[in-house]
DNA sequence: TCAATATTCTATCGGAATAGTAGGGATTAG
DNA sequence: CTAATCCCTACTATTCCGATAGAATATTGA
């Protein structure tokens, strides 16, 4: 059970993206790019996915970019990882290859099934409780103690 | 974010050792191959693992088989999934290769790692609450009332 | 001891998914 | 016009996964 690398980056720009709110001006692909040090063409993908979802706003041509399509308190990482990868974990028997599986049709029930939802609702519960504002104070205040620590 | 077949069959295998758990005479992979419809030699390979892990013991030869090694409640679902499967969620980033990451080495901070962790943990929890025991006890349940509506 | 039965070890294979690359087209500010 | 930027599509290389295969090893029973 594993993370993509895919979710990663849009987690990030997402986060760069939400700390650029604010300002008028759209943030490029090619400066959350630099700043998070991911490939820029990978990158234009996860966005891709991004404006699909609904996420954010893109404006073309020369001095165009990325906005949030909402407020950062909006957004969560449900949301950013649904964007993204599809549906967080699959509800059916992956093995069986078919949904229902053959547990369910001949015996009504499958333990794997049940199980596998328990994990998707605890999975979907941690994610739906961190917003992408959330995401930010986290790291503004990272900041603000290394500032700190600095002057002492 | 995926569960792998593995991982089901693990469940599924260790489902059936325990119902079988009480006779003294170990259970074949061939027949969990043929009760629960695993393919034979990845079975094997599921079953190696678990024994590695501790959680099965083999007798080998003719009569041979797997039996439990410990009783059903000592066993919970993320024994078995991290004995198949391995750590259940990696902590670091993976976009980055290598643990610590660069916003931990640069930054002495990565969000990517913090939600990593949290989800991990949402999961961990999820899976320690349900027991082998749990998971009998469910499925004698559902073949109890399938007896009962058939009487009816 | 021999034959049958089972586990165990290791190697391999095809297909899918992942991570990343690349080219070129559309759009807009200056 | 032109440079900058998003956008769309295809391609590639690598890894992972599910599954198969062969043969070695161990045990029982005749």
């Amino acid at each position: 059970m594993r993370f993509s690398a895919r979710g990663e980056y849009g987690i990030l720009a997402l986060l760069e993206l939400a700390l650029n709110d604010g300002r008028r001006t759209p943030l490029q692909a090619r400066n959350i790019s630099r700043n998070q040090r991911i490939p820029l063409r990978f990158l234009e993908q996860v966005l891709s996915a991004l404006k699909k979802a609904g996420l954010v706003e893109s404006v073309r041509g020369s001095q165009g970019g990325y906005n949030l399509a909402r407020t950062p308190e909006e957004i969560n990482l449900a949301d950013i990882l649904e964007a993204i990868e599809g549906p967080l974990i699959a509800t059916g028997c992956i093995s069986a290859g078919q949904d229902p599986c053959w547990h369910e049709r001949e015996l009504g029930y499958c333990i794997v099934k049940e199980t596998r939802e328990a994990v998707r609702s605890a999975v979907l519960q941690a994610l739906n409780a961190t917003t992408l504002q959330e995401l930010c104070n986290r790291v503004r205040q990272n900041e603000q103690n290394k500032t700190l620590m600095y002057h002492i």
